[in-house]
DNA sequence: GAGTGGTCTAGACCACAGC
DNA sequence: CTGTGGTCTAGACCACTCA
């Protein structure tokens, strides 16, 4: 192993993984593991600390390091990139903006998002296209107040997904998945069968406090999926 | 503020935050912030590093470190536990095992898992009901080479996943969201209409490269969705 | 009060990437 | 070669918590 600090998270992972200590076990003290690797308390410390991080400890003074208890199970979705998925794929990608409009919001979103009822909001409908085939229709909302400069962007170049990624960054998100069945006007959109079923994904987020937009993103149930992979540990 | 590093953290983290410092810019050398803030270097390097590792600002050797580009969208979905939601919402829980048999895996599930064809599996199909609602079907392999003592869990008092999650740590995972139509049968056991959109998620994981388990859960769209709320610095 | 983790220092050497 | 980050040391003081 080529650094020290690696070597023990190593052991102790390891350890942690296999069961040898199971959830509520007492990890050594960090003068013990000091002795024990012939280091110093900053290096077990840091070890300790990134386990802490990382959820797989959870420490206490007096009381020491014990290896935590199994968190509640989270699924972490990697939201494609129409276009970059597209080039991977070699496929044409292009998105079109059918509406766009300056609206006051209305009250349902005004209660989902923590906005003012009538707080003006760019309200876009994009529909997604691959190879002429329909992908996702998004309808987006973007609060003019914390995002003005959005009022003028043409969205030519990019989504406005893409676009706002790139300019705006986010503090908080807030993510809702459903499934629905396509409606008519939804079903001529994708090019589906009325009633199809269809992933529904809806992404808020915030700029430390401010609300900066809100996604709904649909997909063709058959033709799409999220998909994640995810290791606990870092 | 409490701790120096604390402050040091949520001033950078403000400048990035509030775009005063775009992506690409150069944050300021090690040596240039123990200056500024009058404090060793292990300290501003914590700082950075932690930084690092949640994904703010990217660091090479010479190059200095510099605000990382916005990263691939990425969902985080609490998956629920029903027992806990359950009891949270004041309502009852029960769960039902339907069928349970050993198996050998099929050539489609051998390929999601990487597993021989034929290696034996306990298959277990588990309805979950609220109030004697239906919530979800779950259909699920448990490895017996990974898991023996599955053989013999009667899961009388926690339901397979539940079960498991307490029992195996686990290293990897892999989700998928999709969303269906129901089928007949589905649609008797969920209590819901033939074609009613339903979002289904697969989860698989493994333990060090070992399989453990893959459950498919399948909930009626109109009734669940999945929810997650998340920060990208820790 | 005693023992734990949390933080911080003022050094040091090394690896690596760019000049 | 130079300057950067990566790692590590051998101390120190403090805060918290349990006995």
């Amino acid at each position: 192993m080529k650094h020290l600090h690696q070597r023990i998270r190593d052991d102790i992972e390891a350890r942690i993984m296999s069961g040898e200590w199971p959830p509520g076990h007492r990890i050594p003290f960090e003068h013990e593991l000091m002795a024990e690797y012939g280091c110093s308390r900053m290096t077990v410390n840091k070890v300790l600390s990134t386990l802490a991080a990382n959820g797989l400890i959870t420490r206490r003074r007096r009381a020491g390091s014990v290896v935590a208890q199994p968190s509640n199970q989270q699924a972490v979705l990697q939201i494609q990139d129409f276009a970059r998925e597209a080039a991977r794929a070699g496929t044409e990608y292009r998105f079109k903006i059918l509406r766009r409009s300056i609206e006051p919001i209305d009250a349902a979103a005004a209660q989902r998002t923590g906005m003012r009822v009538g707080t003006k909001m760019l309200s876009l409908s994009t529909l997604h296209v691959m190879d002429d085939v329909p992908q996702a229709f998004e309808q987006r909302l973007i609060n003019l107040a914390t995002v003005p400069e959005a009022d003028t962007e043409p969205f030519k170049d990019d989504p406005p997904g893409t676009w706002l990624l790139r300019r705006v960054p986010w503090t908080d998100a807030e993510h809702i998945v459903r499934a629905v069945n396509a409606d008519g006007t939804l079903a001529r959109r994708l090019q589906i069968q009325t009633g199809a079923a269809c992933l529904v994904l809806e992404r808020r987020t915030w700029q430390a406090g401010a609300f900066v937009t809100e996604a709904r993103i649909t997909y063709p149930g058959d033709r799409h999926q999220l998909v994640g992979r995810f290791s606990p540990v870092a």
